[in-house]
Formats: structure tokens, sequence, C-alpha cells
DNA sequence: GCCCATTTTAGACACGTGTCTGAGTCAAGG
DNA sequence: CCTTGACTCAGACACGTGTCTAAAATGGGC
């Protein structure tokens, strides 16, 4: 124990190891400007019944010394944190990157602030741990997790009264969600390429079990039941290969498959901008022409649509519609702490027609097996 | 006045506000447990002493509640917040949303955590001042901002003894700065070219007056010179355009003038790589061949080189090296707070070669005006 | 049943803040 | 000179936490 010896507590109490230079707290501050704390609270918290020469003189110091009081104190006083806590899936993909940036933004225009993490596989628990440490005023989930991982860390939110909200995943139980209409958009896609005359489709990597990719598959089905077709004459899927990063190289590696295949469709649907782009390049490289041999379409609408050539066709998600669903279903939670039921809120997506979906050849023949 | 006629104060203190379920202090959770507040306060600090039945009796409670300290009041208790706000000038441009993420995941495996904002246009000293409130350990810049705006800021942290760093900015005076080193990127840029045969360069979107385009110029400069060419000679800046976003249609808008030019160069240097790509697509409109008839470089080798079709030669940042050496910068001033001289790293570029330049076509003429 | 070691408890204090209260200061007006 | 009103000051308390100390409870061995 090296503090034995108490000093007698009142007089000279922090002189072994602060700069007196640095400022750090209220006291510190008002001996700087020579008044009573008390005195500068009351200017800090814009009370009345103070001299404008003693507001002045406050606000010179808070110029000169750049003096900030401590958060934390402050949320000690029982003031709200004003901090949204973000769970991000990670931080690479860009559509999820574009909804953390607007979201980003909404909040700071309502004067929260946003603490962000990305959720390390499986340590999903310490990061929601950390939020409700940092009293974080509610969470939201951005991205595609784990349903089950997801779904206790929401259970926990809850039993500690934090509101939260996820983002683009549905299937949550008892949890508010804003989420893209992927049935609808998967229709809008098939429509337009049923418009052009083709009735044979390539899937692209739309394959797996997650709920994300079951929509588009219904998607595409209701399209194709509400023309008369159906998903075993019409659609085929590759799904022989062992990577599956649903990413460029991806892409391009399917596309080569499928043009080997027998029966090689005419319209292409991927999962996401970077397969379809990559596909595109597969078909080219294969020596097929984009869109007069092939059609090619997207999904998410990212910046790389311009890219290639040509320009790929895609969908829109809607970025600032959805975040400012989210920030308001958000801030309604936090000001009113009740809960009837929880909302689900679909966001609808728009078909975004470039250069990579053109007429179906006029040589190709119906996809049948 | 509302709160006319205290309480006795010290009998009944919390009856009519709290849901007694809920549990938001170490008081809280002790009675939950059925223990004293200092047992409790032992346990979670891990001090000896105590029966391994109470510990498992507290961790049982933890798993059953979800109870965290609150770390507002443990800062006040004199600990570390252990969080580092991270200043980005946008989320939106790729390379810096990289860097981020890795910064991200750097401090969370040195178990800080981030407290991220977008610099809004003139309102840095918000953020910065949110950040002294919420004292966090060290302050990151990542992007390019203002110079004077974000000197002031560096002032303000000096002023506060906030550690801080400013990542890919070169020139604020009195500041720890990792940079990359654009004069080498664009000398080895330049390098390959000349190899390659090419004598003509146009730049493209390489104007302005921002320290990072002055050292590319620079790196331009310096290659020619130490082949015996001149800037004069064999470099061409158009810009004329009144848009100036260096994005993707700035790019084609640019590359549409250059084919105009009755002396246009055969190889061209772009800021970025989405000028670059935009390059590709207005040359590739006009019948150009890339690279049989324009070689086209980009710069910061962001995934979206793999997009277009030949796919674009550009310079890898080094993102992870970067961010390394930042980490460990500000993490060891954290630690020790003496500052002597403020430190800068450079960090080496690499060239990435891929298949939108190529030899030089032997009926090109030398650029002279 | 008693003693002693181990463990738990209750109470106090500090941290930085906002706010309340009663007392102190100061200048102007009578 | 005294009164009055406008300000300011000093002290106290609470917020939730860690830690210190002295006291109380528990339990095992004799």
């Amino acid at each position: 124990m090296p503090n034995s010896g108490k000093p007698p507590k009142t007089p000279a109490p922090k002189p072994p190891v602060r700069n007196a230079r640095v400022i750090r707290s209220t006291a510190d501050f008002a001996r700087y400007v020579g008044l009573a704390r008390t005195t500068v609270s009351r200017v800090l918290n814009g009370h009345p019944g103070l001299k404008t020469q003693t507001v002045e003189r406050v606000q010179k110091a808070i110029e000169e010394t750049g003096f900030t009081p401590n958060a934390y104190a402050l949320h000690l006083k029982g003031k709200r944190t004003a901090t949204v806590g973000i769970c991000m899936e990670n931080l690479l993909t860009a559509p999820a990157v574009l909804k953390l940036a607007a979201l980003q933004r909404r909040l700071r225009e309502r004067s929260h602030s946003s603490l962000i993490e990305v959720l390390p596989p499986g340590g999903s628990r310490e990061v929601i741990r950390h939020f409700l440490s940092m009293r974080v005023d509610a969470v939201v989930f951005i991205g595609h997790f784990i349903e089950e991982e997801i779904s206790q860390r929401v259970h926990e939110l809850a039993t500690n009264d934090t509101p939260h909200l996820v983002i683009d995943q549905l299937g949550i139980p008892e949890t508010d969600t804003v989420a893209l209409d992927r049935v609808r958009g998967m229709r809008d896609v098939m429509a337009h390429l049923l418009d052009l005359g083709h009735t044979s489709f390539g899937l692209l990597a739309i394959n797996g079990l997650t709920r994300s990719v079951r929509d588009r598959l219904s998607g595409i089905e209701t399209e194709l039941q509400a023309r008369g077709l159906t998903m075993a004459d019409c659609t085929l899927s590759l799904d022989h290969l062992h990577v599956r990063d649903n990413d460029f190289k991806y892409g391009r590696a399917l596309a080569l498959s499928f043009v080997e295949e027998k029966q090689r469709p005419t319209a292409y649907v991927a999962l996401n901008d970077e397969v379809a782009i990559g596909a595109m390049h597969g078909f080219q490289a294969a020596g097929l022409r984009v869109p007069q041999d092939v059609s090619v379409a997207g999904f998410n609408n990212q910046e790389i649509c311009l890219m290639p050539t040509p320009m790929l066709t895609s969908v829109d998600q809607q970025v600032p519609q959805t975040v400012d669903a989210a920030v308001d279903l958000l801030l309604a939670q936090i000001g009113h702490p009740r809960k009837p039921h929880p909302l689900v809120h679909m966001v609808s997506p728009a078909l975004v027609v470039r250069d990579s979906t053109g007429p179906a050849p006029k040589t190709a023949l119906g996809l049948k097996r």
C-alpha cells in the first residue's frame, strides 16, 4: 500500500501528477478563468441571471483552452449518451458501407454520435457487451449475420431495455427490421428480361440457404409463374465449384462453366454486381458478346456498374430511403420506450437498366433439360 | 420548480421511475445476486480471497442478466477510455474506407474501440470538441483535408495533450504522419511506361494545388529528368472542363478531349482508378484500343481495377503496412506521453501491372507542342 | 463450546458534473 | 449611511464505480 499516511485531504490535493497547464475539469477551468466552479457551470448550461461580461469571459477562455466538459461525468449525471452502436458485418462490402455512411450522417444531423464495430466471427457477444457498457441509446445491425447469433444478441439487448434495429436481414424474431424487398427486386429483373424475349435464365451464385438468397429465388419463381413458366424449365444453376466467394473471380469462373453447357441460357441474373461483372468478363473472354449473345443483370447498383463495357443493368438498393426509415424507427423508440409489436419496414428497390441487357438472340432455343 | 418538498432523502430513494427488473448499476446487480456491492466489485476485478462458489455465483448471474459495469463511471475513476477518435474525410472513397476498416480492426485487436466521425465541411471544430469531451486517448485523421483547418485542429489537440496522427496528408506541421510515397509511386508508373517505349504522356486530372497532386507531378518530373526528358516536351494536361469531380465521368470526358488533340499522347497516367477507367471508356468509345493504341495507368489499385476490359494497371497503396505503422506510432504515444520530434513515416507503394498498359505503338510520334 | 482463519459486509472516499441553497459581494438608489 | 437588488461564491448532494478499512459473519479444528 503505497499511499499510507493520508494527507488531511483539504489542502494541496493533486500536486504530484498533473501537468498544471492542462485543464481536465470544470474546477481546473474555473480556476483558470478566475470564477467559481458553479458559476462556470451555469454559464456552460445557459442559466439566466448572469452578467454579460461574465458569460463573455468564459466564452473567451473556452476559445483559448478548448475546454470541454467530461462527457462521462455528464452521462453519470443522468444525461443520455446520445450514442448509437452500429454493428457491421464488415467494412469491405460497398453497399453496407454506403448504408453506414448515410446512417452516420443522419444520426449526426440529429446530434447523435456513432460507435461503430465490426462483428468478429464468434465475437459478437463481446461487442454487444461493450455497447451496453457504453450505455448506448440504441444498437443497429447492418448486414447479413448468422441468424441464431443475432437473435441471441437481440435478446440480450431486449433484456437491457436497449432499443435495437436490424437493417437488411429479415427473419430475426421480435425485432424492428428495415430491409430491401428482394423478392420485388428479383421480380423486376425477371420481368425486364422476359419482356426482352428471354426464356432461359442462368443463375449466378444464387444458391445457398440464407434468407436473402431464398427471397431472390422466390422472386424469380413468382415472376415466372405469373407468365405460366416454371423454374425447372427455364432456369439453370451451376454450383459445382469449390470456391464460393460471391466475388468477381467466382462470377468469371461460373460464366466459363456456363459456356461449356450444351443448352446455354441467354440471360443471366447474378447475386450481386461483382459476380455479374466477373461473369461478363468470362463470357467476353469466351468470345460471346454482351448483350447481343448473352444478357447479364447484377444486383445492388454499386458504382462499379459503370466500370465494365457494357455498363451493367442492376437493382438499386435505395439506400437513402432505407436509412431514413431506420433512423425514424430508432429515434422513435429512444423517445418513447414502448414497443407494442416489432415493425418490419420493406423498401422497394428500383431497376436501373443499362447496356448489359438486350433482346434475346433470335436463334436461341428454349432451355429444356 | 416542480420538485419542491424534497423527501427526507434517506429512505426509498428511487421507487417512482425505474423498472425494477432492469439492472443499471453494480448495486442493482449485487441485490440481484444477493451479495454486497463491494464483494461483487471484487469479483469483477479479479481480486483474491474470494470463495470459488461466490465467484461462480456472480458469473452465473452475469450470464443471466448480461450485466456490464458503466463504462462512464469506470472512466471517471481514472481508467483510460481506450477509445480512439477517427476523423474521416468521407466514407465514400474506397481507399479511405479500406484504411478505416484495417485501422478499426487493428485497434480492436489491441483492445481499443473507435469513435468514427466524418468531418462535415467547416464543422471539424465540433467533431474535435466531441472527441475531447469523450476523452479519447488519441485522434487519427484519414484522408485529404484543408491544410489550414487540420492544422488548427491539431493545435487544439496538442493543447489538450491528446496524441494525434495524420494518415495520408503530408505537410501538417508538428504532427506525426504516415503517408504513401506518392512521388515514388508516380516514378514507378512513369518508369514502367518509359520502359515500354512511350515518350508522350497525358495527365488525367493531375492538376490543382494540393500537396498530394504536387507530389505526383514531382514524381513524374523526376523520372523524366532521370532519362534526360522534360515535362514540357513529354506531357500534356487538359484542364478546360468545368466539372472536376475526379470520378468516372470526368475521366471519360477528359479522354474524349484528348482524342481531339492533334498530337495525342500514347500513354495516360491518372489521378485515381475511377478517372483512369472512365478514360479507358472514353478512348474505347472513340474507337481506340487499349493497350494497343493507348496505354492507361490508374492509382490506388482499388478492386475496381479488375472490372474493366482490359484490367487496369495501378499503384497499390499498401494499406496494411500503412495502418500497422500508424497504430504502432499511436499506441506508443499513448503509453509514453513524450514527443521529442514529430515523426513522418513514408510507405512505399507497389506497382501492379495489368493489361491496360502495353508497348508504345510504332507509328507514334513524339509529343512536341 | 471456544478460538482463529477465511470470507463477507457496511461504510467511507474520490472521480467530474449539474443543481440547489444560503451566504457573501458589489453597486446603485434613497 | 443604509437598503435593495443583482450577481457571485462556497458548500453540499447525487450519479456509478473501485478500493480501502474496520467490523461482522462463517466455518473448521480442538
